[in-house]
DNA sequence: AACCAGGCCAACCGCCCAATT
DNA sequence: CAATTGGGCGGTTGGCCTGGT
């Protein structure tokens, strides 16, 4: 991919490292100001970037939320598990890490745990479930619709995911009491609907799953009420799922992301 | 001390999608 | 409905740093 012109490129723009002047006049112009508009932004702040630029440096490094420092052994599993569910769906495993962006999860991924899970699969001869990594490189989730429902059996094996993975989920709309067997006896496409109602309510993609999820499955700390928060011990739940239960949230995500 | 290779990471790029005109 | 705009995303680049020779 080459580098021709761009938002950047346009006469007088700087590029490059941000200095400490470029960084004081960005906050203060959002503190005072706020987010968004970004392409407006660098005109009143004042500042010779281009909006993406601006965006990009308050996003991965000059918002006050963010994390600084190195990865945890928590951080690292946690990682681990959502690329295996999520593949490079980067921001959304940034949004279950706080404090921690898109950039800096990526960027650790590609210089850390993509050399060191494929040494772990070399030394296992085989790719396991824990560490899902394929020979080119993609992982078990992409945007392209399958169109095959990991809830049923006939012929699932071609999406990657784990097969016939006996899922009775009970009512992952959670409150109607009228899907006792999603997409197994009924429409499936009119399932895949509701549960993408369901999603949007619940405010992201992952959160809404695992949401769901432990409201079907998952006898969690919150006793499966719907919260608009995740819990920190609902990270830890998350991140010592195992065996059966691991493989049917897999399942679950998959279904409901594509 | 000088050079080199490889790793790390901030930043740029093109593409995509949703909202707006 | 089509065109435009704004924002966001994942992929990639390239400069800096560090360790080895």
């Amino acid at each position: 991919m080459g580098r021709t012109s761009s938002c950047c490129s346009k006469g007088g723009l700087h590029k490059g490292p941000w200095t400490a002047r470029e960084d004081a006049i960005l906050v203060n112009y959002i503190q005072q100001n706020g987010e968004g508009h970004w392409r407006a932004l660098p005109k009143k702040a004042g500042l010779l970037r281009c909006g993406k630029s601006c965006r990009l440096r308050w996003m991965n490094y000059l918002r006050p939320d963010i994390k600084r420092g190195n990865i945890t052994a928590d951080e690292d599993d946690l990682i681990i598990k959502l690329h295996s569910l999520l593949g490079n769906r980067w921001s959304l495993i940034a949004g279950r890490l706080p404090g921690r962006t898109d950039n800096e999860i990526k960027n650790y991924w590609n210089s850390h745990l993509s050399k060191r899970l494929a040494i772990t699969k070399d030394n296992a001869g085989e790719t396991k479930k824990e560490n899902i990594i394929t020979e080119n490189g993609e992982t078990s989730n992409t945007r392209k619709p399958t169109g095959v429902s990991p809830f049923c059996n006939d012929d699932n094996s071609s999406n990657g995911m784990a097969s016939g993975v006996p899922l009775s989920l009970g009512n992952p709309g959670g409150g109607e009491g009228e899907s006792d067997q999603l997409a197994v006896n009924g429409d499936e496409e009119i399932q895949k609907v509701k549960g993408r109602e369901e999603l949007e309510e619940s405010g992201d993609i992952f959160g809404g799953c695992e949401v769901l999820y432990k409201e079907s499955l998952w006898n969690c700390s919150t006793n499966g009420e719907r919260t608009d928060e995740i819990e920190d011990d609902s990270y830890q739940q998350l991140l010592n799922l195992q065996g059966e239960d691991y493989i049917q949230l897999e399942s679950f995500i998959d279904y409901f992301l594509i």
